[in-house]
DNA sequence: AAAAATAATTAACGCGCGTAAAATTTAAGT
DNA sequence: ACTTAAATTTTACGCGCGTTAATTATTTTT
């Protein structure tokens, strides 16, 4: 096979005994020609190894197949377990996904969204900061490019929301923790990064209300994505200050929480809900590490599949539609409560 | 600013007054224009938002500048933080990075360097399964353009190598754990997914020969990349059964240390070098999360940083000079030991 | 079998830009 | 001011493919 190499669709329409146009046609939607003819260039390109240029494809089609696909942060493995999730649904449906991080940083999310402007997507599905996002791009960029956001969202931007129900899922844990022992204090940053933060903080205050407890919020000083450092230091501090109410902590996140077991671990304190243990401790997200912690942590599990493969979906949809969506789609999928052994 | 929407260069060049050929020019080089048309475009730039077609520029110019970036799992923190910093690299020299992780798959690298072919990259940073990689294809692509392979490698393909020097890191641990307490044995899986796991079972061998002990190698079986799962359940067997012959543990790699932590934790051991521990635990990567593990894990720092610059730098130079290097170049920087409380 | 519907071919233009050659302008050197 | 060198403009072609309109071939229908 390949004799000599094909340079462009002229050639291998002349190798192929194919028109160009027909090429062009079957390359684009091999269904839209006529099987006899989709045989006679399959097997012409099984032994000719011909691919169309991308650069000439995107410059002269309307749309390009290409999905960008923003993350805040792909060091945090949930956004690299929910990303990947999502380039494979993108390559399942037949478009071509481009993964970026932001790296923590709200201005990289802009720069993102900039360079994926230069890409001319067909769409862009999202994870952004939430308040730290910068608004008015995100929303100059929904304006030219049909956008879906994930995770988190920026309120009343973009064409769908798809994410995990928060007042559902802390209502859950909060439930199972009074229900099995002390009602929990709830630990989170000041200015935290992650922007469900503050929809599990009210979900928190609502769920204790119901339940007849009072709350108990304490907000540490931190600032970035580095939560287990946050969750070590000032998690410790509170523990060895006595600084909680009762016994058990509900943190904002996983990460938070693994860092506060680090420190409860150094301070020789045992966690769990043991007969030989002073504390308990609860996160959220089912980090993928958080069975290997110690104790191992339990937590509210989202649906990453589930959230990944409706923002993809809802943005196929919108793009094959070729119409915006008449009102704003919210998703939001039930968490699901890990039983282990920290609390 | 933007009066009317800029079309194409040739509608930029009559509002700027400057001809299309001096603008590609300077679109391909700010520098290669004299500075006061320079300064001429770049005034006009600001007030009218236009940038070239990325597809047409890509299609016309001999080479672009993409860079790909090829990790086998963005999923495991020590890709996804290399890769971070291989990405600023990239567009620190003015290169456009487009980060793939193969998903622990090495038949999605090879699909990789497949999607890769089509973007005509100017060169691409490999990280590769090693022997687990398609050899075959990998070479294939070299041929066709400049690979610069990180962190693992494949034997004799590809311009350059950078990595750790794992016979220095592992001498390096062993000395010290020979040295605090008592030799290690050595933990990994039979059938290891990460490709510098030959390297550091020969390592350790020949250190533990050097400093006159018995080596003992510790092989489970396990598939895949779910190295905590398998450090958990295998080492925690090994422990429980008493299989190892001293009380210290080196880890072919961080992931299995912390999984062999959170067992050790289950079955009530207390690990680390106090006077009331009873085993001793070490990794290698210095992982993100290792201090944060219970207790902190000691362990081999690789130098990231020094690692995700010299490959972007060498493949650059490369690029840059339009010649395949004379031979291949091999470089090695030395992991740092990282002492914390586990061993 | 002829008529109608469907599919493929031919011919040609356009997309936005790189690039080359020749003509012209501008700047630098003396 | 005059020569030289360097930069810019003009003109024009090519890249590889999408797309259209008119024509021809093939398949389906009756």
């Amino acid at each position: 096979m390949g004799q000599q190499k094909i340079r462009n669709m002229e050639e291998f329409a002349a190798v192929s005994g194919i028109s160009r146009p027909t090429l062009s046609k079957y390359f684009n939607d091999p269904d839209s020609v006529r099987r006899s003819t989709r045989e006679r260039i399959e097997t012409a390109l099984s032994q000719h190894d011909y691919r169309p240029n991308v650069y000439a494809v995107n410059q002269n089609r309307r749309k390009t197949r290409n999905i960008g696909v923003v993350v805040p942060n792909l060091a945090d493995p949930f956004f690299s377990e929910i990303g990947r999730e999502v380039e494979l649904a993108c390559l399942a449906a037949g478009y071509s996904p481009i993964l970026l991080s932001s790296h923590g940083n709200p201005a990289q999310e802009r720069a993102n969204l900039d360079s994926l402007r230069a890409l001319k997507p067909a769409g862009v599905l999202l994870a952004p900061f939430g308040k730290a996002s910068d608004r008015g791009a995100i929303e100059r960029f929904c304006r030219d490019v049909p956008v879906v956001t994930f995770d988190a969202t920026v309120e009343g931007v973009c064409e769908a929301f798809v994410g995990t129900d928060n007042f559902q899922s802390v209502e859950l844990i909060v439930e199972y923790l009074c229900r099995s022992g002390e009602p929990p204090c709830f630990f989170e940053m000041k200015t935290p990064s992650n922007p469900n933060a503050n929809k599990r903080r009210q979900a928190y205050l609502e769920a204790m209300e119901r339940h007849g407890f009072a709350p108990h919020i304490h907000q540490v000083p931190g600032e970035g994505w580095n939560f287990e450092e946050i969750g070590a230091t000032e998690g410790g501090k509170l523990i060895s200050a006595g600084a909680f109410e009762t016994d058990t902590v509900l943190c904002s996140n996983d990460r938070l929480a693994i860092g506060m077991l680090s420190a409860a671990y150094e301070l020789g304190l045992r966690v769990g809900h043991g007969k030989d243990c002073t504390m308990r401790i609860a996160g959220q997200d089912d980090h993928p590490f958080s069975r290997y912690t110690c104790p191992p942590l339990t937590t509210i599990a989202q649906d990453y599949g589930a959230i990944a493969n409706r923002a993809a979906s809802t943005l196929f949809r919108i793009i094959e539609s070729e119409t915006r969506l008449a009102e704003r789609e919210e998703t939001l999928f039930e968490g699901k409560l890990v039983m282990r052994a920290s609390a």
